[in-house]
DNA sequence: CCCCTTATCTGAACACTGTACAGATAATAT
DNA sequence: ATATTATCTGTACAGTGTTCAGATAAGGGG
């Protein structure tokens, strides 16, 4: 199975994951709701049954996807938090406020990947795989807390509802400002509210 | 334009809002990404074609939709909050807690319209009257806030943030569980960490 | 080297969808 | 009673998800 193998070849090489790249694309253009397997099939090439040999419907696909997108979620995120170095108590909570200001960021990128994500509020089946790459973004939402919660920045008597209140407003907020129901000038402002909320000394 | 005609009519008489009550049975069923316009035509036995005469197109209907049931949860908040009668500062912290509670209850039970509502985050335009229902639903909540600050329960630090922090933590919160993204065992919970989170004494 | 097994993809088919449009039908106004 | 207008039908078209029998290629064992 090389790697660089002609077109004109009967087999792909690489079709699942050229499913999921060419979905990811188009989904992020126009929304996963019009989403058609036969336009991804047709843009990769290839027949429009060829897909049923890796997902066995369409939302199959699209919850592959959404798979995909948890875990490039975390990996953004990461990657903004360890810009912020250093063991300081100004430190720690930068990092807690890039957290957040990631999520919005990249919800507010890519409002229609976002939607995959978290806009089907029933009828998804939760696969374990995407509830590790959740569990990851969890854990360093806990991180931070914890570290926080070092530096006596948070009361005792709060940080039992440290995740649930920051990912909450967080979650919400972002979702309310990009479904177009709330509107705030800038999303500092709602992590200020968090802050205040936590009861965060500045 | 009788109420009562016989269905055997070439007229239906009152096929919008038989198109509206049709579908919310439907999407409430099926969630709206399911909700198939000649269904609906077919269940209220009428054309296909016939729908086009109130809605431009399938999305229409859903939006049609939507409207009603922003009004609906409205209605459904304030008859909640007008079961809690009284001036005092309990009264006024009993009707702020009713009104994330009634929320969340009506997101629970109602998951697919719940979803309908604010399950799409882009790609929706939101019509005038859309808009003035849930304003309706923010002035009960500035309203509950303010009386909140009338009996000195929320700091004059904190009052500018009340609006944003409430909403975005109930939405936020229910959006997640409704979801399965989050897991907690009591809505409670949730109330008490708003209550926490404005500095409400207890 | 050839053969055989197995994974991968094709092609045609089915039932269904949203939507457009010309025409039929009924209600309403004159 | 007649003309006008709103309302609904019937047919048609292009596109969809999905199934399934068969074609094609890849890889392993002689």
């Amino acid at each position: 199975m090389t790697t660089a193998r002609p077109r004109t070849h009967y087999h792909h090489g690489d079709l699942e994951s050229a499913l999921i790249s060419t979905a990811r694309r188009l989904v992020r253009q126009d929304g996963a709701e019009h989403l058609s397997l036969r336009q991804v099939s047709q843009e990769i090439g290839v027949s429009p049954s060829a897909a049923y040999h890796y997902f066995p419907d369409r939302t199959s696909l699209l919850s592959g996807l959404g798979f995909s997108l948890f875990e490039e979620l975390a990996d953004f995120q990461e990657k903004e938090i360890s810009k912020i170095p250093g063991n300081s108590a100004r430190a720690a909570r930068e990092r807690f406020r890039a957290l957040g200001r990631t999520y919005f960021h990249w919800a507010r990128k890519e409002p229609h990947l976002f939607n995959l994500m978290f806009g089907d509020f029933c009828s998804l089946e939760k696969s374990p795989e995407n509830q590790r790459e959740e569990n990851r973004a969890f854990v360093n939402l806990t991180k931070c807390l914890d570290e926080l919660y070092e530096f006596d920045l948070i009361s005792k008597k709060m940080r039992p509802y440290g995740e649930l209140l920051s990912w909450s407003v967080v979650h919400g907020a972002t979702s309310l400002i990009i479904g177009g129901h709330l509107e705030v000038e800038d999303f500092e402002t709602t992590l200020d509210a968090v802050e205040l909320a936590l009861g965060i000394k500045s």
